[in-house]
DNA sequence: TATGAATGAGCCTTCATTCAT
DNA sequence: CATGAATGAAGGCTCATTCAT
């Protein structure tokens, strides 16, 4: 047993030096200048050796997307556990967005690469403007779980707890990528653009029982 | 005179034949598939001659992104003049945000290659969110109009109305890019997220002298 | 008649134009980086006319390098007149080597191109090594010339002269190639050489009587 | 171990395949016509398997010059070794000069493409009119060597020992080079010229005291 | 005379992939 | 497990030349 078991664990670790060496190259010459030959290079093994752990290409870009995916939310947790400490719930909702939007200018590349990334592979973990994504998607969730504590009414129903979660999100999503491709702004106008996004959200989220 | 001139348009039909084609393989296989021997054999037409019109592959590639934002900045101004008439300031921010949703959404593929390439030359034409962009973007512009037209009390600077636009602005460019990314949502999820959103942008506009 | 003088003298005057535009690409870019389309663009005319004006390519290379040959010989002719004032032979033959020396210097990429070509056509003109060259080259007819005019005890016959020319005019392309390739070498050095070889090719001129 | 050898083995042989390939193409069609294509064609494999070898057609061509360089120097130090025995200085001049001579005349495409080549890399090995280069040319060392054999009553400095002998080397070279380029003379005028170019450079070694 | 469209061949290079060893 | 050889396809591009107009 024991032999096969360092087998799995090697070969666990071979691949995972190949995404690695894939990730690096990704985020220095962008997902599509990506070759098999340069990972072999990189990781100074020979070419064919990769089909040894992969089936090819197309293979290992869909596990570094994963990996950068599963990267990404365990980030998003470690925000969660930060907030959890009873706080009003309008600095929670501005906390919890603000990491969030931090957390993910700082692997922008691959944030980029995962979230624009429309293969049903990649989707299946990514979607989340689908109807019952707050129970399949944390960030969703999250937000519902927030916004449900603002003094509402109890006007609104669940499904329109979930697509406001959902525009808020996407309104994160754009400002990211904004941010993103618009990529030499002065620093304090990032600042203010946040900002005032933090307060636009709270505005709905606040003023959510009168427009709904 | 006749002789030249027709010359001259056959010239600008090849150029468009040309074009045509690259936008249309752009649409099928994404922008950094395209290849001039791809729109040669499209056109039926030998790889060489595409040098007859177009320096090179770069250009054609800028031509692209110039004709397509071109297509949309036309499509922006019929949109505004179409809410040009009289509206409660209300009325004419759910209108233009929605008009601008739907046709954007309409040519998905190209709005999407366009704002998200990130080379000078294409952000030039693309850039939203830096400091004055009210001034030189037409549709930050207009956003800003229309904001200025809410019962603000005076109270918020004419920076915290161009900062509250580019918001609004990139909440839209988010949603709009995760319905194109998410293309397989049904029709209803997609009506009722665009309509939570312009809810909650109205929001923003009308909450917006609370919480600055 | 007129007419088709006129029409002629036109023809040649773009049959010049073309060549000369030649002539700067290749002393530009080099010879074989010459080709129709540079040309046809230079002249400011489309590619095909020059197929009016010349069979081909080649023909270009070829009339380019008679050309070139021309003006050689032209410039060596001057160079003739200037030194055929009456001078103690050693003087005449320092100052004609000297001079010619200078003068391909002075158009050394041209120089080189025609002298190191060696098809036919070209080599008509420029061959020199071959016996009888004293009558049809000029440049070697002269050394001859000047060689005879030494002090040489008649012993030599005609044949040794002419060989001894083609010698001192191998030694001086040779020096002058050199030169050519080795093109960064400072002034100083470049004349003590040519000093070095105008003394040693007198030392052969003098000696010639006693060696032979 | 053997395997390892072997592997390395055939490895240069291919090498050595494909630069015989590119060199027999150069001697037919000359350097600049030379293609990866073309030597793939003629080692009868597929023309990417070339940059298995070689980093690209810069590689090639450099390696084949710094090959024929290397041949031509092992070449003259077997003429240096012949010579070597005891000779009186005018016979060694003489024997030096004549085999240095024959010997890159057999090999003369070659020494054509090597000796003209301006490159830095090139002239880095090649050129020889530079001050200094009896120290570091071993041809020219040579030639000095032979020349200070010579009773020139010590007049002559060292620096005119090297002028003289870069100046008969490029006498040599360029005599070879019209040798090269007119390349349809008669052996017997071949001959002559050989001898008389012989008895030429004597002449200025025995006469060097006087002239200088 | 002159044009501009068009081709087909050629160029260097990179790549994903396969396979015998 | 790992290699290195090998291929075939593809990519961007330049060019000499032809030809209808």
């Amino acid at each position: 047993m024991t032999k096969e078991q360092r087998q799995l664990r090697e070969r666990e670790e071979m691949k995972k030096r190949i995404l690695q060496a894939a990730a690096s190259l990704i985020s220095e010459e962008g997902i599509d200048k990506l070759s098999i030959r340069k990972i072999a290079e990189r990781i100074e093994y020979s070419p064919g050796i990769i089909y040894h752990y992969f089936q090819g290409k197309d293979e290992i870009v869909v596990r570094y997307l994963q990996q950068k995916y599963t990267d990404m939310v365990d980030g998003l947790q470690s925000v969660q556990r930060k907030a959890e400490h009873e706080l009003p719930p309008e600095m929670l909702l501005r906390q919890s967005l603000e990491q969030w939007i931090r957390m993910t200018l700082s692997t922008s590349v691959e944030y980029r690469n995962v979230m624009l990334n429309d293969t049903p592979a990649v989707l299946s973990y990514t979607a989340v403007l689908f109807k019952g994504a707050a129970q399949e998607r944390k960030a969703i969730g999250m937000l519902c779980q927030c916004l449900s504590r603002f003094e509402s009414k109890e006007l609104h129903k669940d499904s329109s707890i979930e697509l406001t979660a959902q525009v808020i999100w996407s309104a994160a999503f754009g400002l990211i990528m904004r941010l993103i491709v618009e990529k030499d702004l002065p620093e304090e106008q990032v600042e203010a653009l946040i900002s005032c996004y933090l307060n636009s959200m709270v505005s709905i989220a606040t003023g959510i029982y009168m427009s709904l």
